[in-house]
DNA sequence: TCCTTCACCGTTGCATACAAGATGAAATGC
DNA sequence: GCATTTCATCTTGTATGCAACGGTGAAGGA
């Protein structure tokens, strides 16, 4: 596998797992073969991969896109999380002292980052804690099918999330690092169970997916924004990936 | 994506459930395009799906082959597995009675299959067991991953294990199922648990992998042979995958 | 005899060209 | 004015051709 088509496939991902790809975004084939100067070769295996790892869907001759899960789907992927993570938890005897303090500082950096503004960075500090714990107690893996379940929730809590739950969910964090601190393991994963449960009950899941990203898209509109800025002709500009907010987590 | 190009990816996905495909196999671009009657192209998709995949793998400017996991690498699958099919399990707050009914049906099939003689059969049922499982009482998602890791476990079997465990393991699914239909969850977790340890203990992990695989390969020789059969020249034959025992399951 | 070097062969890596389909707009008929 | 049809355009789907590289065996030298 050629170093370049990870680039692509590792960008995109975490520009998901960022929060600053929304479900819906179209990837054209030749617009990223520009952005990356690589052939659509190259962009086309890396979209490939994408798509078994269920991150991006391609609408035949049409184009690609980031998924946008149903409301079925969205409940699958919490499920989903639910049985890995808590059998993580479970499954787990020990954890080393190290592996407890490496969890703290990602809480310190976690709870900092509230206050920032970088909701981009924040967004995915907090599904990195998810990620984390998966490589420290679990292993390679482990972490793939996590990251890959984390970069789900955060689409759909992108499509589904009202209101931001970032706070509440650092606190869910630092309660199940301190049930594993205790060495509680049971406690963890009972808490893990309950911290998805909710940001799951904290979606709109009757909430049609979105159906003002592509019209805000069209008109590089923030979605805070009540009326539209001055008319502007829409701008072929590469990477057009309007911020917005929808913060997720688990 | 093409209909053919998904026909490659589940052909050869399903004969490494079956254990009709040994690790280290050799997977060239052109024999696939020929097998199946399509251009590189498509083959290549659908081996970079199975790369994402963790089946195959690629030397570089070598060419394809099934992945063979080294002992640390099985580790980490038995691990995986037991992670996420314990928490499976122990998620799971009910279960249909058509369910264990399909359950006790596989069941069945599977014992019958101990006494016939068909191998890949059997190893086939023996995974399955774990997939419909996953099926059952997760969804979608979680069933892709199962189905993953067993597919690995599989190949980890056929490496490392050195007698056949399928009656064994076929008592500890009846096991699995009893607990569930008991409606004891915490049971069948612990079942289940133990279940992926046995076979696990059933490894030698400290063997090389199939060092002989191989030689064995380039002979046409049957593992239980002791010696050699009439020399006959290396026939270019499609699909030159000679059956071995090796029976897994978890 | 053994080691080194070189050339050939086979395989994948990658780019490109062309085909096929979907979409939207313009033109046409009613 | 509205519906329908046709056409232009843009996108992905697929095949193919060539380049690059690893491996292997032969040839040559010590």
């Amino acid at each position: 596998m050629s170093p370049q088509a990870v680039d692509i496939e590792s960008f995109i991902l975490t520009a998901v797992l960022g929060g600053r790809l929304r479900p819906g975004t179209r990837l054209g084939e030749m617009q990223l073969a520009e952005l990356f100067r690589v052939s659509r070769t190259k962009v086309r295996e890396a979209l490939v991969r994408l798509e078994t790892r269920g991150i991006v869907t391609v609408s035949p001759r049409r184009g690609w896109y980031v998924v946008e899960p149903s409301a079925e789907e969205a409940q699958e992927a919490f499920h989903a999380r639910k049985i890995v993570e808590t059998g993580l938890l479970l499954a787990a005897g020990r954890i080393a002292p190290e592996a407890i303090a490496a969890l703290k500082h990602h809480l310190e950096v976690e709870r900092r980052s509230l206050d920032g503004d970088d909701i981009s960075a924040r967004t995915c500090l907090l599904g990195d804690f998810h990620i984390h714990l998966a490589d420290l107690l679990g292993n390679r893996l482990v972490t793939e099918v996590v990251r890959d379940l984390t970069a789900r929730t955060t689409l759909i809590s992108m499509l589904y999330q009202p209101k931001d739950k970032a706070e509440e969910s650092s606190h869910d964090h630092a309660d199940i690092v301190a049930a594993l601190e205790r060495g509680d393991f049971a406690a963890a994963a009972a808490l893990m169970s309950a911290h998805i449960d909710h940001v799951e009950a904290g979606l709109d899941l009757s909430a049609r997916p979105d159906p003002l990203a592509g019209l805000r898209d069209a008109f590089f509109l923030d979605p805070d924004a009540a009326a539209p800025p001055d008319p502007q002709p829409a701008s072929p500009a590469p990477s057009p990936y309007p911020d917005q907010h929808g913060d997720n987590d688990p």
